[in-house]
DNA sequence: AACAAGAGTGTACAGCTGTACACAAACAGG
DNA sequence: CCTGTTTGTGTACAGCTGTACACTCTTGTT
């Protein structure tokens, strides 16, 4: 019974490598067809079907994987267990050479955050959501910044995958020839996320100047 | 003379907005068609061509018109000579009004910035970098964080404008039903923004551990 | 060995796509 | 007033789009 499921498994995954192809070579995901997927991926339109209902559902196949990658990001990152000494620039590295490393996968995810269908960009934000809750987890956990508020550290996280996140496209828009560029873009990175620690080392609770207009 | 004149530049602003609203009404720039964008600006289809060699032309036309925008914006902002104490509340209020105000105009914004021709891509990332140099040279000629060396305040520049540029997309994602979490996000921009500027105020310049390894 | 399931194919079609061509109407400058 | 320019129209066409239908295999189950 293996046989046959596995071989269907395996034209699923073209499909999905085709759609992440054509992505890669600079299409949009949202200006691609069935058709040119399809053909991409070795098979007659009409095959689609047998997977998908159509692209807004291998979209959302594609956003799960996103999900896993980040969570094993995470995972083996945690594994890693970091010198707290250059544990900034260690994750910048790591996190850079997963983008290199997937560049498909990641220019997906830079599109559809900004120009998905509305589910497949709710879909992308909480897997990014999630990153950042469990970085922070492990910053608390680690009993670095731990005088911040929950709340504040809910800022904290969601600024720093903002951050680095944001270098992702920039890295995957580099022209081949140049891409001695990356090493600016890293320390350049680096230098900003050690930034917001040094602003959550001094960071003092909502002492003073609270509530401002409420909109 | 005239009349002629601007009856031709009065269609071409009709296609734009053509572009604008079709954007703002969730579809990617990069998915739409030509036809449809003229018949959207109530013109068929060839006379696009008297306008624009292509959708490519109309979306530089569009990307000219965000550096215009953001120019104005940085204007204003500097005409009204910010409160010190309340300068970062206040730029987050003002960069927020004017995204809700032009929502069409910022949506494409960040869908081109992922998404859109290479072309496209450059000239908003332009834009935006022009606009955090700009920020810089306000900061610097105020005499704040005068002791960063100008690639440090690069840096920073940088890092503001990813965080509330970031911002964008969120605020615009809002469902109608909702909209009373702009406020959370106008906190949370705040605090982060504060966050990065405490920030500066404590980075020592490049005296220990500088080069890390190079790539 | 016979059968049912289902992955992939081939054909078909209506609708949309960009764009080429010839034309109409409006306006400018002479 | 008339004549050349230029904006917008109508028609046309070849190519692509999604998807419906009937089909052939291959495979796993009985």
């Amino acid at each position: 019974m293996t046989t046959k499921f596995e071989k269907k498994l395996k034209t699923r995954r073209a499909l999905m490598d085709a759609a992440l192809a054509l992505v890669s070579e600079g299409k949009h995901y949202s200006s691609l067809s069935l058709r040119v997927v399809a053909k991409r991926a070795g098979v007659v339109p009409n095959a689609f079907y047998r997977h998908f209902t159509g692209l807004d559902e291998l979209g959302l196949a594609l956003s799960d994987e996103i999900g896993l990658l980040l969570r094993q990001l995470m995972r083996t990152a945690r594994l890693k267990g970091l010198a707290a000494d250059s544990m900034i620039a260690d994750s910048v590295d790591f996190y850079m050479d997963n983008v290199r490393e997937s560049p498909a996968l990641f220019r997906f995810m830079a599109q559809s955050l900004t120009g998905g269908s509305p589910a497949m960009r709710q879909a992308i934000r909480l897997e990014l959501g999630h990153f950042a809750k469990e970085m922070v987890m492990d910053l608390n956990s680690l009993r670095v910044l731990s005088d911040m508020s929950a709340v504040d550290l809910d800022m904290l996280g969601h600024l720093v995958i903002t951050t680095v996140s944001s270098v992702t496209t920039e890295l995957l828009d580099l022209p081949e020839d140049r891409e001695n560029l990356v090493s600016e873009i890293r320390e350049r990175t680096i230098k900003q996320v050690r930034l917001i620690f040094i602003g959550a080392g001094g960071w003092d609770k909502p002492s003073k100047k609270k509530r401002g207009k409420k909109s």
